[in-house]
DNA sequence: TATGTTCTTCTCATGCCGAGTAAGACTCCA
DNA sequence: TGGAGTCTTACTCGGCATGAGAAGAACATA
């Protein structure tokens, strides 16, 4: 048997925990949804240093479980959901962040995941409610730990999901109208879309949603003819994509 | 201050790893080159229990480093880089996998990345000769763990990645031909391309490449002319994107 | 009823894309 | 040396997606 290398003696004893110093995994969730037209994200405010009376992403530490499954439970602890709401949200590996000092008080990694969906309840029963809140993303400010970048990650991938995904039609309910799919486009990329192209482009895109038949009852609150409703249709990939005005300036 | 809920007593408890089963947390490497045409991955043959005599991705512990320095240095000693080379590859975060059981031993989270380079020395001083190996994509069965699943997934975003940015540049020379370049597509996505459709592209792509004025010293092994030399461009994305053919059967 | 809003469809110009063709430069082999 | 085959590069053509704009009909509100 040939002699073990450095690199392997090490994969070794990295079984051996007391060989290290020790490490502990968290779970953070960016969980995302649209409230009153603007987009939110739920935060906690910690009550306990570090970073005491700071908002944070809510998470906490991976149990015996897989590692999303940690996530939907953390999710559902901060917001009160049964598991049948689950099945509503959409729930996705963001990214690992483990850079040493993160966290003063010893090394933690920590897994993100986000989350998205069309409504989720008020943080309460099962939370401790005056410490978990829907913030619109705009008044987020100063996260703890490098809550922040994770937030912006978040971020990053909701808006780049939106144009190759059917990602969006999670944020609205069963049955909707293209005018309430524009409108969470508007509110995740912070632009106006002209209605029109939009229109077309979705009913042109195979998969993306299906005609129910139905109208809306009312026109809209401002006035307008009644809409025709759609579902999600079956598609996983938007092909062609659906992609963002003006990133002229990400190119480079 | 209000009572502490059973969310954050979680929380707080991480922080004292005496209070859950250990864990490790392992960095594991999908490095991924071009030789001879074919695109090949970098496995190391373990030589202990369990999986021993499988192939596995190379990986290792995470010291007191931040993750991607990990994979960078785990990268490294399987190699035999020097610190100058790295900045030569392109290194970025795959993914995290930590379902319960993945190692038989004990609770392994493992943070794996994705390594690209035009070339890479065969694995030699510092490492275990005998015991790493490029090895065919196409002639890899059954690495150990759930290293397989890990492999596809870094396939898959190498895959992905070659369409809308310019990683395609990081498998090539300084300077190379449009054909050198439209060699690294048809190896990693697996089919040919319409040569003079994938020139106009590239051509087209504000940022992609730059020409160096200068041609090829001879014409192709089989034949032809001179070719045009090109350098990396600044773009960081391609716009518009070059898509795959054929993905139809993904979309649904 | 008058006014303004919204949904939906259309048109038009522009530009990208796949497929095919072609000229010329080069290597290899008889 | 000559011919066959290869490869780079450029061009054309039809189809399709896109952005901008316009228009008609349906609806709410005042």
């Amino acid at each position: 048997m040939p002699s073990k290398t450095p690199s392997e003696n090490d994969f070794l004893q990295s079984y051996d925990p007391r060989g290290f110093d020790p490490v502990a995994v968290t779970v953070d969730v960016v969980a995302l949804t649209i409230r009153d037209g603007r987009l939110h994200v739920l935060l906690v405010r910690r009550g306990e240093p570090p970073y005491i009376g700071q908002w944070a992403l809510p998470g906490g530490f991976v149990r015996n479980e897989d590692l999303e499954e940690a996530a939907a439970r953390e999710l559902a602890e901060e917001t009160g959901l049964v598991p049948g709401d689950l099945d509503r949200v959409h729930l996705e590996q963001l990214g690992s962040y483990g850079r040493p000092g993160r966290d003063p008080r010893m090394r933690v990694v920590t897994v993100a995941y986000l989350a998205f969906a069309p409504w989720l309840p008020d943080p309460k029963a099962g939370s401790d409610a005056a410490a978990a809140e829907w913030t619109p993303i705009a008044e987020t400010r100063q996260l703890a730990f490098d809550h922040d970048r994770i937030l912006d990650d978040g971020l990053e991938r909701a808006r780049s999901k939106l144009e190759y995904t059917p990602l969006a039609t999670r944020f609205v309910g069963d049955e909707f109208t293209i005018s309430d799919l524009r409108a969470v486009y508007e509110v995740v990329w912070g632009e106006q879309l002209h209605a029109g192209n939009f229109h077309r482009k979705v009913l042109s895109v195979p998969g993306f949603v299906e005609s129910t038949g139905a109208s809306t009852e009312r026109g809209g609150p401002r006035g307008g003819p009644r809409a025709r409703l759609y579902r999600r249709g079956d598609a996983r990939q938007l092909h062609p994509a659906l992609l963002r005005p003006s990133r002229e300036d990400e190119i480079r």
